[in-house]
RNA sequence: UGGGGUGUCGCCAAGUGGUAAGGCACAAGGUUUUGAUCCUUGCAUGCGCAGGUUCGAAUCCUGCCACCCCAGCCA
């Protein structure tokens, strides 16, 4: 893919970002950070992020700071750290440095006590219920806690009982003082401090005291000198508390917020909270489970890197609330495939075909192309023999002439090798197809019949080499195109169909394919083997999407 | 009902006063030993609605309308 073409196009990030380097702001320095809380994995909403903050910074020579915004240690856990570290550098971005919030916990800290000599900060000890009441409604102002007039000593005093551990969880919190009657509620005194008596995964129990978001984020921006700090629409109205802590903290450096809107992807949810409970509760196979639109589960399933970054790009960056079509996400995977992936044949749901006037025990070898147009990916070696799987859909004992496969009495081309005639049909007692009889044409390999026209060309392989092969088909997990935005409950939403699984047959050539390697079963679609429950002698591949298939649309006219 | 946002083709999205880019989807045709790919063509007298300013408005002004977000000691 060409560098340039990886560049965004256009979008309002992009212009305010030019302006602010013609202006000479930041020196023209462009430093942005990707702050996950290590409470879950990526999923493709965090790709948008990922790929606007290191390739925004990118295409202006600037840096990316990974961060993991770790300041709620009841929810998070070193192993999805090192998932989210391995997601993102599969996506294919590098980090200028690894840094945790919780690495600016004491100057944090230095600025809490700060606040509090300036009477801008103070201890609260109402109860969590109490706050809330006291904060008021979206249409009415909050009220004053008792506790507000607390001197500078006292709250001096009892911030630092706080650290020490003297105070039980839910005791006490830090408020700032800003204005309790604010129509912007997160005005009315944030809590920026709050006690809980655990074990952190960085510092360990060297706190018990940990800051919050609103609190936190701003400052760790500022800290590492941030120009430009991106972030989705939902923290627009924090937006004046972030610049609120740092004007009044007078920092050196003032980062600018600036909010995009969050991806919406049909058919799938994005909400952190809802894909643990799918994992927790069993619904799928763990984090990485191919239906997931996870980092991870879009790379067992087969995506590339490059088809996410691409998808990324196309949608665009806006702050307007979206819908994106799967479609999209699937025209980028199979653009990207079309051009990597070798092509090969298996066979999903197999049905046999005897050449009977093609020699027992005879093996050709033929030699077939990796790629229609790529000579440079090369050629391997099929072998044909006298009994061969079909697909059952490629055989009809009737059919009109729309109908471009093999059917009873006529012919079709067998996918780089001869053509054949089906001339008999043999059925079991379920009256089920069990074979067809076909006798193949020994002048049409490599060129087309004479004085007669074969129109359809359908995939087979070797009955004797083929490998037997667990393949599982895809669907969407949900059935309804936004489950975040519906109101039913979202297990009445599970697409029982999500996964089909099939008993097929594969060329010999794929005896040594490894895992996440991108195929083209021709005809069929894009395939890889499964990274965690393929064997050597346990074939499992995964459908990754299927072709484009007009003959799909044509049929159900 | 307070505050903050958003409204350009079925979906995404450019556009920043000079007469509506592009992608996806869709449709029609051509090539093809993948009903794939590729190629060609078509697809908004119209930019939430109504007024106004202007020679000229998606872009400026006024007034409406619709939708989204916010009341964690989560991020």
């Amino acid at each position: 893919m060409n560098e340039s073409l990886e560049k965004y196009p256009p979008n309002f990030i992009r212009s305010i970002i030019e302006r602010d380097i013609a202006d000479g702001k930041n020196s023209g320095a462009v430093i942005t950070r990707f702050p996950p809380e290590p409470n879950g994995y990526l999923h493709i909403g965090h790709a948008k992020a990922i790929c606007l903050n290191f390739g925004m910074a990118k295409d202006f020579d600037g840096t990316t700071y990974l961060r993991f915004d770790d300041t709620n240690p009841l929810k998070e856990k070193v192993e999805y750290m090192e998932a989210i570290k391995k997601d993102i550098t599969w996506l294919g971005f590098e980090w200028r440095e690894v840094r945790h919030a919780s690495d600016y916990f004491e100057q944090l800290h230095n600025f809490a006590v700060r606040f509090i000599k300036d009477g801008k900060a103070y201890v609260d000890s109402l109860t969590a219920d109490e706050i809330r009441a006291y904060r008021g409604t979206l249409t009415a102002p909050g009220k004053n806690s008792p506790h507000r007039d607390r001197s500078v000593e006292e709250n001096l005093d009892m911030f630092a009982r706080m650290r020490a551990g003297e105070f039980p969880d839910g005791e006490h919190v830090l408020r700032l003082k800003i204005d309790m009657a604010a129509p912007n509620i997160n005005m009315r005194d944030p809590t920026i401090y709050r006690i809980r008596h655990t074990e952190h995964h960085q510092t360990g129990d060297a706190w018990c005291i940990y800051p919050m978001y609103d609190y936190t984020h701003c400052l760790s921006d500022s800290l590492e000198g941030i120009t430009h700090s991106l972030c989705d629409i939902g923290f627009e109205d924090h937006r004046p508390l972030y610049d609120w802590v740092l004007d009044e903290l007078a920092m050196n450096a003032h980062p600018q917020q600036i909010e995009f809107s969050r991806l919406n992807l049909q058919y799938t949810m994005m909400s952190k909270r809802k894909l643990k409970l799918l994992v927790d509760e069993g619904i799928v196979d763990g984090w990485d489970d191919p239906r997931l639109p996870t980092i991870a589960g879009l790379r067992r399933r087969g995506y590339t890197p490059e088809s996410i970054r691409d998808f990324c790009r196309r949608i665009g960056v806006t702050k307007s609330d979206n819908n994106v079509e799967l479609a999209l996400l699937e025209s980028c995977l199979r653009e990207n495939l079309e051009a990597t992936a070798p092509r090969v044949m298996g066979v999903i749901d197999p049905v046999k075909v005897v050449i009977t006037n093609y020699e027992e025990g005879q093996v050709e070898n033929l030699t077939s192309a990796n790629h229609p147009k790529d000579e440079s990916m090369g050629t391997r070696s099929v072998p044909f023999t006298r009994e061969l799987y079909i697909d059952r859909a490629d055989f009809r004992e009737e059919a009109n002439r729309k109908y471009k496969r093999l059917v009873s009495g006529s012919e079709v081309r067998l996918r780089n090798a001869y053509v054949i005639r089906a001339d008999e049909v043999i059925k079991n007692d379920g009256d089920e197809i069990v074979e067809i009889r076909c006798t193949f044409d020994p002048d049409t390999l490599g060129k087309n019949p004479e004085g007669r026209k074969v129109r359809g060309v359908i995939h087979w392989v070797s009955a004797p080499h083929s490998l037997q092969a667990e393949i599982r088909l895809y669907e969407p997990l949900f059935t309804d195109d936004f489950p975040d935005a519906s109101d039913k409950d979202y297990h009445d939403l599970i697409n029982p169909n999500s996964v089909t699984i099939r008993q097929g047959f594969v060329e010999q050539s794929l005896e040594s394919s490894e895992a996440g390697k991108q195929l083209q079963f021709e005809r069929e679609g894009y395939f890889c083997l499964d990274s965690n429950d393929s064997k050597p002698d346990k074939l499992v591949f995964n459908r990754t999407v299927g072709l484009r298939d007009t003959w799909a649309k044509i049929e159900k006219r």
